[in-house]
RNA sequence: GACCCCAUCGUCUAGCGGUUAGGACACCACCCUUUCACGGUGGAUGCACGGGUUCGAGUCCCGUUGGGGUCGCCA
């Protein structure tokens, strides 16, 4: 038989990391068995349901790279796959109850008569779990106006959807037995369950919509990449139990199953995604980067000149620059900051850095040394320029370093960046020359 | 409060009766080095607690504590 999972977001105008987890466990599940990825619209009756909170969740799901085999654009035989469209078959079904006798009328409400007895949950990851049912209330299934709740469209949905694995969050485990119960009043044989543990904050508490980091949409628009967001997620509660971290999505489809995943809740450390994200930057393809990055120093006005600093085209020095930065960056937009030097000559300085480096004693007569020296130096390559840098540091009988800082601080104003000599090569004579003028006035 | 789930370094985790309790992030030191990173080496830090079972317990059982979840005419 065909495994069929499915995510069922309700959309709330963002898409929660942990609900993104737990459609990257139903996506790797339905990947790993060659089955089918469902999604499903739970848009039931809500004020707050509009299009722009669909979209939300399509564009968190796209960006992460969880594609849908069924469901909304997608289409499929067991729609639709918006729940207010499905109002006719919640109906009968709910018909079905009332002429059994599992369900009545209770103030203009229709409650399901809860079978008063000790439930098993059969669960892939938590065991077999067993609740009490007899002293619950019977549960309302329909409200006055009409509407459905929850539990009632979820199960019809998955029965109708013929859902095979319901995986989802432990929030929901003690709920199941109403869904068994309703399964069982359906005469319908239930799918199998996995509830995977949740994500809590740093802290230990629940991860909340308001909490820092709790949307996808943050990450993507921080600069984090979707490959190093998905792989860390994958390691939040999975485990491959071996001491692999990064690794391809192929090979995460191929390990996935439910006995490696954990039975108990797990934190969101953002040191280690960050770590992780700088990872997958440093290691992808320079012209991915460059994809990424150009979009970015556009957006901060950096390439609005016709020419670059250097005299030469704006974009060809702009990926230039790129280069320069690209095993350095741990968030994407961390590269607006890093380059800004490169692009405005009117450049923030860092008055740490000039304090210590260009009030140094001597600092003035090495500039003037560098500006004469490389007046004429030739090719202007990093290669040269370090040949250059360091006869003149040996001619003078002191450290190269003594020329470099100085250097450093005079074209980018802070103590910190790239490697120098590549630097200055991708400056361009002029323009390192026309700082360290400036800089004598 | 009742019920359910869970419990290994600060964090993510490996461990499925006998291990010097391993790895990763973060942290510290050193090395590399033109700075910052990267990389390399080394280090500190952990089995929540108390009872059992067993020759032997991080591993099994019970309890306590702690954390999380569920108890809606929210999803």
């Amino acid at each position: 038989m065909t495994t069929r999972v499915r995510f069922a977001p309700s959309p709330t105008g963002m898409l929660h990391i942990g609900g993104a987890r737990t459609a990257l466990f139903n996506w790797l599940y339905a990947r790993h068995t060659g089955g089918v990825f469902v999604l499903r619209i739970e848009d039931t009756d809500h004020a707050r349901n509009t299009q722009e909170a669909v979209d939300v969740i399509f564009k968190g799901l796209e960006w992460l790279g969880l594609d849908w085999d069924e469901g909304p654009s997608k289409g499929g035989n067991h729609g639709p796959y918006f729940q207010s469209q499905r109002r006719e078959i919640y109906q009968g079904y709910v018909k079905r109850l009332m002429d059994s006798g599992r369900a009545y009328e209770d103030h203009g409400a229709i409650r399901f008569k809860f079978p008063k007895q000790v439930m098993t949950v059969p669960d892939l990851i938590c065991g077999s779990i067993q609740i009490d049912l007899t002293p619950e209330p019977d549960m309302t299934i329909v409200r006055p106006d009409g509407s459905f709740i929850f539990h009632l469209v979820n199960v019809v949905d998955d029965i109708e959807m013929k859902i095979t694995h319901v995986i989802r969050g432990e929030d929901h485990l003690s709920n199941t037995p109403k869904h068994l119960a309703l399964y069982e009043a359906f005469g319908v044989p239930p799918p199998a369950f996995a509830h995977i543990p949740l994500i809590l904050n740093r802290d230990g508490s629940k991860m909340s919509k308001r909490d820092a980091g709790a949307a996808v949409g943050e990450y993507l628009d921080k600069g984090f990449i979707p490959e190093a967001v998905r792989n860390y997620l994958c390691l939040l509660g999975w485990s491959p139990k071996d001491d692999s971290e990064i690794m391809p999505i192929e090979e995460i489809i191929r390990r996935f199953d439910f006995p490696q995943i954990n039975r108990h809740n797990a934190r969101f450390d953002m040191d280690k995604l960050q770590w992780m994200n700088a990872k997958y930057l440093a290691t992808m393809p320079p012209e991915r980067f460059n994809a990424l990055a150009m979009p970015l120093l556009e957006k901060a006005g950096y390439l609005a000149a016709a020419r670059a600093p250097s005299g030469e085209e704006m974009s060809p020095y702009a990926q230039k620059v790129l280069s320069l930065v690209k095993e350095k960056v741990k968030q994407l937009s961390d590269v607006v900051d890093m380059t800004v030097f490169f692009f405005k000559d009117d450049h923030p300085r860092d008055p740490e850095a000039e304090t210590k480096t260009l009030k140094k004693a001597g600092a003035s007569e090495r500039l003037a040394e560098l500006r004469s020296l490389l007046e004429k130096t030739e090719p202007w390559t990093a290669a040269q320029l370090e040949s250059q840098f360091k006869q003149l540091a040996a001619g003078k009988g002191i450290k190269t370093a003594e020329y470099i800082h100085p250097a450093r601080v005079a074209v980018s104003g802070r103590g910190i960046g790239p490697s120098l000599y590549h630097m200055l090569e991708v400056m361009g004579r002029d323009c390192v020359l026309r700082r360290l003028e400036k800089l004598k006035g």
